[in-house]
DNA sequence: CGTAGACCCTGCGCGC
DNA sequence: TGCGCGCAGGGTCTAC
């Protein structure tokens, strides 16, 4: 479900009503995540503590507490957070849930159990091993297509495969990989040793253009994306390739192409990518 | 060392 | 109607 964009949504969404309420317990239905669920630490390390913020590190949503706490919440693939009254029946699929102070519950419901729930204190966020090695946020400073050349170097194989590369940059996924690599005019299959300067420039570009205008509309909702009110998001309307096999390039009219790449399809126009 | 592929898990839509 | 198949927005591990 998640890419960059869908978890800044839920970030932003989320915040205003979360920043000040206080986690009084936890209660965690069943453990067997991506990681197992360590029941009896997540409970110690939030319980009876004051949220003080939301970030966020590329598809990781963090859960600032006070005493120098952060709860770490990766969605997967199907996971979703939400936020309703504490005496909401349960959820299929709802392994794990927060109750607030406030008299609501967060709820983490994920049916395909990709994702991951831990807390840590804050201080070691940056060296544990799910943060360690993430490459650049690509809407922040610093990223460029000077950076991604510069990372490309003595590698090779096919550019959106690049692009997905956590270690490289964070956030693009399936669906936006697909989406910046159209916009930039560049086939995904393309090797990283055959892209010069002016395209590195212009693919830096285009991948921060779709993920800030995908923010911008609320995210994608293709099945159950919703924010933490359980909003929809509609960038969906404004996908140009992905899941459009055979339809017509909004370019040029050729029909976009459907390849299988590392086990994901990946969508292009024939004609406008090269 | 990098890269390609299998794999983790459940649900859904489609064709028969 | 029911069933089997392919597919799905995540990341990690292994074999080369």
């Amino acid at each position: 479900m998640p890419e960059l964009p869908e978890i800044e949504v839920l970030r932003r969404s989320l915040e205003p009503h979360l920043v000040g309420d206080r986690i009084e317990r936890s209660e965690v239905r069943d453990h067997r995540l991506r990681e197992p669920i360590r029941t009896r630490e997540l409970a110690r390390r939030t319980a009876g503590r004051r949220i003080e913020s939301l970030g966020r590190r590329g598809k990781y949503l963090l859960v600032h507490l006070e005493g120098g706490r952060t709860l770490v919440v990766h969605l997967g693939m199907s996971g979703r957070l939400t936020l309703v009254p504490a005496e909401t029946p349960l959820e299929p699929h709802e392994h794990a849930a927060f109750f607030l102070a406030s008299g609501r519950r967060l709820r983490f419901r994920d049916p395909r159990r990709f994702g991951l729930l831990f807390a840590l204190p804050t201080e070691d966020l940056l060296d544990d091993p799910h943060f360690a090695h993430l490459g650049v946020e690509p809407l922040e400073p610093g990223f460029s297509g000077a950076l991604l050349q510069a990372a490309a170097r003595g590698r090779r194989g096919p550019v959106k495969a690049f692009l997905m590369d956590a270690t490289v940059v964070v956030g693009a996924g399936n669906i936006y990989a697909a989406e910046a690599l159209f916009r930039a005019g560049i086939h995904p299959l393309r090797s990283v040793a055959r892209i010069a300067a002016p395209r590195w420039n212009r693919l830096a570009e285009s991948v921060a253009g779709v993920l800030s205008e995908a923010i911008g509309q609320g995210g994608t909702t293709l099945n159950d994306f919703a924010d933490g009110e359980g909003n929809s998001g509609y960038f969906q309307v404004s996908l140009s390739v992905y899941g459009r096999e055979g339809e017509g390039c909004l370019h040029c009219a050729t029909p976009v192409k459907r390849a299988v790449l590392s086990n994901r399809s990946t969508y292009y126009c024939p004609r406008c990518q090269r």
